[in-house]
RNA sequence: CGCGGGGUGGAGCAGUCCGGUAGCUCGUUGGGCUCAUAACCCAAAGGUCGCGGGUUCAAAUCCCGCCCCCGCAACCA
């Protein structure tokens, strides 16, 4: 039997999965469903990445042990997963042993060959930054202009990855490969930056106890990235079960977000080749799912939870919309707005309402069974042979949204069908009994169809189609069910709506409301009660639901400061003697200001709202007493104060009558 | 010349690799139907495919130049 291994990448632990983080993960499902809907032995894997010194730091901050921590963010990961029907089928987490002894071993065969060499890594080291600084980094004579203490020089032992030994061997794999890295866009640009050259790269950290041991020198552990990718081999028992590697790898298919391309396509192969181990097939760098056309960022308030997403409707409304509507490879949009036209346009008007119109006619026409009484339309079953053909054509190249797209032409073929036929008018006229049978029957087996194409997307909702247009959902194999059939007695099951109607009188309902407190702040609608995967109903068990307005609370402020702490602010009236753009800058405009004492060079990041001329003899005020610092290579004595919306354009203070340069402001 | 993505009817997108009547969804307008979840079906209006050149019998698609937008990086002190 041939066998389908494909992963997805391990996640970050610092915060919560959002919803671009579930659309990886679900359309990886919906791939992994529909291998095995082809027969094929599949084993899909995903994880998190617990090896990073962020995860580290905030665990100490949280007062918890870093694994206590990664423990907890697990079971918010699984329950995230949970809530979205993945059905993965191994989760590794990189504190686990085996995921240690894979990485020691491919640590130890790289060093063996002689691929990994000791060097030294030089660098302004700051302590309270825990991090390198480069020298252009350092202000006011080699501070770092975040702590303003003076960062040492340290000299860190540290070994490297022979990454440039690579360079040709990996060409040659992209040339023989052309599959390797899909889609093509991102295979030229990786292929540009290997033409352009590599450069070894640092795999260790010294003095670190937070992560895995390099095997060759127990001080230094190894640094997260190359820890992180070894997560692939290690799932399937690299150097733990060599019997289960050997049937398991290499990797069918790594499902990876576009940035971090480079990791998967250059420096992990490399690190294969150098080991003697077959690299991953295929390769696929998908784009950004953004909120309202913004990349999701939590300071900008721009982040999905995938659950509050999944809760709207049920998980498979959201699955199928990340997969129908954003084009595999590209980047997509999600917006609630779009969310309830999808779901209403496919799924309550369309594939619902379909489903409705069909039980309810066999039902009131036929005592809900259905037999083939003929040969059934050419037509539809012509529609139906080719939407199956197009669907794996298009499933088995990735393309899942037009797989997708090619189930649901199916179902616009029904409803074409049963206008063109007109049931209700057969059923008038006797002689058009058996007929009328046959209608039924055909547009039944087109939805039997199109819900087994889409059980990879829609797993749940699928089944209970099945069931009620009176056919079994278990062991469903594409070759056998993915056909059109004109045989065999249904039974049609006339129920309630699938997914009723979402009434759209306002769409500003934004359940996100930017600065509320993210984790339980969940609407109060459908809680999606956590019963096993697979048994939970399709049919949303709320219906429609708005928000409640107007029951904001007073959230409590911040954590206040006194009067002192804001007195050693000093503000200032400044006024502006002449502005420039800062060369080569996007936003910054450098100002030469009158604060009364002196004059002063300030840099300020307004070029998007403001034109230099236009700011010349206006008041602004300034922080007078902040520490220079030097932006693009000028340096900044001061900050001048705007009112700054996230993502907006930032508004300069202004008087109704300026004061006086000099003059504090309190 | 930092890297990259994009500019296609009112909105959101596909098509561009492999030139050949410009397609989908929503919206709008008119009609039909009554089985169905005010759902479904048909039809129509609506596009200089960012701009300018070039190649070609033929360009959204290939080539050259330019403009604009969005990410990321460097810069919101």
């Amino acid at each position: 039997m041939s066998r389908f291994f494909l992963t997805t990448a391990i996640d970050y632990v610092n915060s919560r999965p959002h919803l671009g983080t579930a659309y990886e993960k679900i359309v990886a499902d919906v791939i992994a469903r529909y291998k095995r809907l082809c027969g094929v032995e599949t084993y899909f894997l995903m994880g998190n990445d617990e090896h990073s010194q962020n995860v580290f730091r905030k665990a100490t901050e949280e007062g918890v042990s870093p694994l206590a921590y990664c423990d907890r963010m697990e079971q918010e990961f699984r329950d995230t997963w949970r809530h979205l029907n993945l059905s993965f089928d191994d989760f590794i987490r990189t504190t686990e042993p085996r995921h240690r002894a894979g990485v020691t071993d491919l640590a130890k065969r790289i060093h063996d060959v002689g691929d990994i060499y000791e060097g030294v890594y030089e660098g302004w080291y700051c302590v309270g930054c825990e991090a390198f600084k480069q020298q252009k980094d350092l202000v006011d004579g080699n501070k770092c202009p975040l702590h303003l203490t003076a960062p040492q020089w340290i000299k860190e032992k540290n070994y490297f990855f022979r990454l440039a030994k690579y360079q040709k061997s990996l060409l040659d794999h992209f040339a023989a490969h052309p599959e390797f890295l899909q889609p093509e866009m991102r295979r030229n640009e990786i292929l540009r930056l290997i033409e352009s050259g590599l450069e070894d790269i640092s795999v260790s950290r010294a003095g670190q106890a937070w992560g895995i041991p390099l095997p060759f020198d127990p001080s230094s552990v190894v640094y997260v990235w190359f820890d992180a990718l070894i997560n692939y081999a290690s799932a399937v028992g690299l150097g733990t079960d060599p019997q289960k590697f050997e049937r398991w790898w290499p990797a069918d298919l790594h499902i990876i977000g576009k940035d971090i391309t480079r990791f998967h396509t250059v420096i992990w192969p490399a690190m294969l080749m150098s080991a003697g181990v077959a690299l991953p097939r295929q390769v696929f760098g998908h784009g950004f799912v953004t909120f309202k056309g913004q990349r999701m960022s939590k300071t900008l308030g721009t982040t999905v939870d995938p659950i509050e997403a999944a809760s709207r409707f049920g998980a498979d409304p959201l699955r199928l919309y990340l997969v129908k509507e954003i084009a595999f490879g590209g980047d997509g949009d999600f917006s609630w707005e779009r969310y309830d036209e999808r779901y209403n346009v496919d799924l309550a008007n369309n594939l619902g309402n379909l489903v409705s119109r069909v039980t309810a006619m066999a039902n009131r026409y036929r005592q809900g069974r259905l037999a083939p009484t003929g040969a059934g339309s050419d037509q539809l079953i012509r529609l139906g042979e080719q939407v199956a053909a197009d669907y794996r054509r298009s499933m088995d190249g990735l393309a899942v949204h037009e797989g997708a797209a090619a189930a649901y032409r199916l179902i616009d073929g029904a409803n074409e069908f049963i206008a063109a036929t007109s049931p209700w008018s057969l059923a008038k006229d006797p002689g058009a009994a058996d007929r009328l049978t046959q209608v039924l029957f055909d547009v039944a087996e087109a939805i039997r169809l199109a819900a087994v194409l889409l059980t990879p997307i829609m797993p749940d909702a699928s089944a209970e189609i099945l069931r009620r247009v009176g056919s079994s959902s278990d062991g469903l194999q594409l070759d056998r069910d993915g056909r059109w059939r004109n045989e065999g007695e249904r039974v049609l099951v006339q129920e309630g709506s699938l997914w009723p109607r979402k009434e759209t009188t306002t769409m500003t309902d934004n359940p996100i409301p930017p600065d509320a407190p993210s984790p339980g702040a969940r609407p109060p609608e459908s809680p999606v009660a956590p019963s096993a995967p697979g048994t939970q109903h399709p049919a949303p068990s709320t219906g429609t639901q708005h928000g409640a307005p107007g029951t904001e609370h007073p959230a409590p402020g911040p954590s206040r400061i006194t009067i002192d702490d804001f007195m050693n602010v000093e503000l200032r009236v400044a006024k502006v003697l002449a502005a420039e753009r800062v060369p080569k800058s996007k936003k910054l405009i450098k100002l030469q200001v009158d604060v009364g004492t002196e004059q002063r060079t300030v840099v300020a990041g307004i070029a998007d709202a403001y034109e230099p001329d236009a700011l010349v003899g206006r008041t602004v005020v300034i922080v007078f007493n902040l520490q220079p610092a030097t932006l693009m290579g000028v340096e900044s004595n001061g900050m001048v104060l705007a009112a700054s919306p996230e993502g907006g354009k930032p508004t300069l203070i202004s008087f109704e009558e300026p004061p006086p340069p000099g003059t504090r402001v309190r």
